[in-house]
DNA sequence: TAATTTGACATACGGCGCGTATGTCTGATA
DNA sequence: TATCAGACATACGCGCCGTATGTCAAATTA
């Protein structure tokens, strides 16, 4: 029987966003040729323009997909921490390990700032962004957390965990500095704390 | 008088830095067009590949010219700070500062990064990085830093501030926005102490 | 100083990739 | 069943990068 209109369409969507992820991660954004992953995918340009507008266009829709997963994965992780202290800490360790994804690296750390702008501007509100605010807040609320801004104490904390990632990726033996890494990251977030631990 | 030699080629690579730095700034990294801003530079793309051997290369020394003058900034406000500690953090508010210059942004930290790869891999090995490094490492001889690993903290205090920066930029108002900025990064940085504040 | 060489830069060429305009064919609609 | 809409394919033009080749002034040597 014929398929679905939409259906198709929504297939066609995600064999481009899945091919493209492949090519941006393997190639970097500039390099990835249009003609060559949308082949991939069994299809053409036409599809593509059709779809996301440009290449732009496309990128954004990827580093969305990628973005809502990294969020729901460290929602989940914060949610099974013991309390919200160490929910914040768990959080951050997850964003290491999650950036040490080479994928993760070239197209939302690298490319995707590059050139979709700010993180904090997307749509997707960078996942973990967003996560790491409401942990703070509740902190914050609990008298925990020392009364700064939420965002700024979220954006920070993001871009230590983030940069970190960066270190380790291009260290040599990533195995023995991720420990270190997540030290230091503990102690820099427990400047936040009311008293000292 | 004819001018010498190595004069005029030194001069001319200055000239195409300064237009480079100007396109790359303005639009962009991959949109920037190496006839126009050769030409901007009163040159060909003969010249440009002649000097830096592709338009990678004319990036990296780009980079490398505002990451040194970032160094050297940053080298002088450390070393004016009453101590070591307060070293610290000037150093951290100078960095937020620095990264809120558009042409910083755009061209150091969004698409250097992305086209060149993770700044600590760099040359001039991050600017900021190194100097903020050297001043853990005294501070952590001192005992007044806890033992941890100084690479560690350096890439986080620096990624901490580069997010700030971003964040600052990209929001409404800045003037309002950059002392929470600032109070939160001392706030982190504190927590690095052997004993808090 | 005159001839020769070096090399810094200009010019010319080929190819690739993006974006758009146009065509086509299938599934929806009446 | 006939018409329409829209998802996708095809065709075209333009710009840009990198390289190969040419040129001319400055440096070198005798």
């Amino acid at each position: 029987m014929a398929k679905r209109r939409a259906e198709t369409m929504e297939e066609n969507r995600s064999k481009l966003i899945a091919a493209a992820r492949k090519a941006f991660a393997d190639k970097g954004y500039a390099a990835a040729s249009m003609d060559d992953l949308t082949a991939e995918a069994g299809l053409t340009r036409g599809a593509l323009y059709h779809n996301f507008g440009d290449k732009r266009g496309l990128l954004a829709a990827v580093v969305h997909q990628m973005d809502s997963d990294m969020a729901a994965r460290a929602q989940m992780i914060g949610a099974t921490a013991g309390n919200d202290w160490q929910a914040l800490l768990a959080e951050g360790a997850a964003y290491i390990e999650m950036a040490l994804d080479p994928e993760v690296q070239r197209i939302v750390l690298l490319d995707g700032p590059a050139v979709l702008g700010d993180p904090s501007q997307w749509p997707s509100q960078g996942s973990c962004l967003q996560a790491t605010r409401q942990t703070v807040e509740r902190l914050i609320a609990k008298g925990i957390v020392r009364p700064v801004d939420p965002e700024a104490a979220a954006r920070l904390l993001c871009g230590a965990a983030l940069n970190a990632a960066l270190w380790i990726a291009a260290s040599d033996n990533p195995k023995t500095v991720l420990p270190k890494a997540i030290e230091a990251f503990s102690c820099l977030a427990s400047g936040f704390l009311v008293k000292a631990v």
